[in-house]
DNA sequence: TATAAATAGTTAGCAAAACAATTATTATCT
DNA sequence: AGATAATAATTGTTTTGCTAACTATTTATA
């Protein structure tokens, strides 16, 4: 994107990111309001991140799920509430929790799994490996433009 | 996407779609505080395209910026509060106004709008115009694919 | 060791997104 | 014409994002 004159057609490209980003969440949310799961999108985003790494600690959280502490704070507050993610003391910082699945937990990712898993692939269906390849190129491309600002 | 096994792979896209998108609202927001101007992003979308097309209704405001309708109008609120943006009666259909910018809110625009090219230039550089093309292909097809759930 | 600085987490306030429910007005349809 | 349906906008509630301020604990430094 040397080439100014591209600056002006391109006005479009930012809004399309943010817009198929909201009609995922839209969706994925729909999904998951029909099917009985009394959790957002994002309360299962933490979730599948503790699926793969449990005993984080809220700091690290919110790194691995691109949310800042008080969302993540807010988040594990909703979820241990509902039964499904509790605070343990780590005594080796007091300063810190772990923050671990229940069992209800672990069990409601077994049963969410495959209706995400069914999602993705209506979201992607048409896209061959290539494009999936280039669009997450270009996405982290721009990402990492920006953190260098 | 037909191959099953590539959905495990592709764990990852939904989340780069969404942290680019929210990278590129971050930095943005963070440029328009640097200089000054006391709008959101979410603001600045809505003056943008009241700048394309200058007493649109509410509805087809929301339509056109991807929001929803109490969202709209709660921007609409802040803007006009600020002066940028008037509701004018509509004497054809008095459910509906006329949102219209101000003097203010068209001075606004042509000071914010050199700063968002220069955000744009510098969050695609690097990215050729095929890349660019690919990637709001790839977009509008998920986007695509999602709104015929 | 005592003080300062860094880190983990919480709280509060405003903006925004999704959804549902409500009001006012206009359109439709016997 | 009168009842019904559709449309435009608003209001209320919950969740999330961002900033800033705050507490408690740990680390660094003088």
């Amino acid at each position: 994107m040397n080439n100014d004159a591209l600056l002006d057609v391109e006005y479009m490209t930012g809004f399309m990111i943010e817009r198929s980003s909201k009609r995922m969440k839209q969706v994925c949310q729909q999904i998951l309001k029909e099917n009985g799961f009394n959790i957002t999108v994002d309360q299962w985003v933490v979730l599948q991140e503790l699926n793969n790494n449990d005993g984080q600690g809220q700091i690290a959280l919110a790194n691995s799920t691109f949310k800042d502490a008080p969302t993540i704070t807010r988040i594990i507050d909703l979820l241990s509430q509902k039964g499904y993610v509790e605070r343990v003391n780590n005594p080796e910082d007091r300063r810190r929790f772990k923050i671990c699945l229940t069992q209800e937990g672990s069990q409601l990712i077994q049963e969410v799994s495959p209706h995400i898993y069914a999602f993705r692939k209506k979201a992607y269906e048409g896209l061959n490996q290539d494009q999936m390849d280039n669009l997450k190129e270009a996405l982290n491309h721009i990402f990492d433009n920006l953190n260098a600002i």
